[in-house]
DNA sequence: GTGGTCTAGACCACG
DNA sequence: GTGGTCTAGACCACT
């Protein structure tokens, strides 16, 4: 079984924006749910080829945000308690299906993956900024 | 009329990079063309609110890349050459449109635009490995 | 043993310029050559008397030209797989031994480093235009 | 009969030098001397497709060192009475074919004209230093 | 302690 | 007034 994590050494951002994200869409998939242990610190690290301290980092910061929860000598589970935040399996489906075509387009369009990221990060911050001027 | 340009302060990825994605973006969209004028590096930075120098920056990346020309006492100004990288129209819409579905409906999900942009990152990159592997 | 790098701040040629072009000649003289680790950003501007920025410039520059590797955390390497590019020693002291010879010659005669470094230019410029135009 | 002037605009160097520099070179080589017209700043920038005012510019920094002499309503004469810097016919000749010969071997071993100059300039003033020494 | 980003501000080159 | 270079110094990302 390949590892469920990957980090783009490549990209812009940061080795540990990308890790935390993803566990986050893991978890928000259902993927990993309330009570699932994580790797350890050291064995996530090897996987990715990172140094120990940013998976700490990562760790830290996702506890801190009720997300994970360490237990020292123990280890580090999954926290999540807010059940209306996890995707269905057809939500994420959809979703899934959707950025694959996407990212198809835009190959086929010569655009750069950079130029995609910035159009979503737009797209995002108008569509909300959009709901607030609604109220 | 608004800016064209906007930087999203709360974003992990750099104000330069934002900028620098934008530009390209609006070059293949075709917004921006061959010999049009870019503002000067005073006038975006201030519009911006970033420091002259970061501006200075972008366009300078640009430059190397050819993507603009920037004329000492004169100007800065677009130089694209490769016709064929412009986007259609039509190209552009389709792509917004999916961009903007996409969005809507990770919101309705509550994903983060964080996750979504992990999402199509990690979706890109794998496209990508996927025509290699073909080869 | 005297460093390697030095700049002359009464030259007209900028100060990053100096500097991309004195680790752009030790590579090709295999002085510097793959995997070898640069100085550190900031030891680099302290030995040299210039700001950490206009070290960091150059690296990112020479990064970009794919001649550097930088690596967050750890420091600069020497990634120049080109080996092709890399003058015999035999060449390197051919050319030094007339480059001196020349600067001997034009002092003797009372020209100025600049215009010596003038006629060098528009020789290497014709140099190349007569090329094209033999083809 | 071409222009005695050209400028290289791809060149780091800045074009004021560049011609100041070739003025210089004109005066030392005994192609200009003593009491010969310069060509006017209009003619010159037009011919060399630069602003006037960076001819004016020139000319005037010349002035100033006693190189050229301008006067009003009249024009712009060439002024050097040290008849001692003048370069003989035999002693040009000799540096420029040592140049062409110079360029030609960097050229072949793949060196740039940057690298080429950085070389020029670093032995150029090692020579000085070490004429210093002996003192 | 490594590189990376950004700011504020000075001064230069050029039109 | 345009872009270009450089400085000093702050804070961040990562080992």
């Amino acid at each position: 079984m390949p590892s469920r994590f990957h980090i783009d050494r490549s990209s812009p951002r940061p080795v540990y924006v990308q890790l935390q994200d993803q566990i986050q869409l893991l978890i928000h998939r259902g993927v990993l749910s309330q009570g699932d242990p994580m790797p350890t610190v050291r064995a996530l690290a090897v996987e990715l080829g990172v140094n120990a301290n940013t998976v700490t980092r990562v760790y830290r910061d996702l506890q801190a945000q009720g997300v994970l929860r360490l237990e020292r000598g123990v280890g580090t589970f999954v926290d999540e308690p807010k059940e209306a935040q996890t995707l269905t399996t057809r939500e994420y489906q959809s979703i899934s299906k959707r950025v694959e075509e996407l990212v198809t387009l835009c190959q086929r369009s010569g655009l750069t993956s950079r130029e995609l990221i910035q159009l979503v990060g737009s797209t995002w911050k108008e569509s909300q900024s959009d709901s607030k001027g609604r109220k």
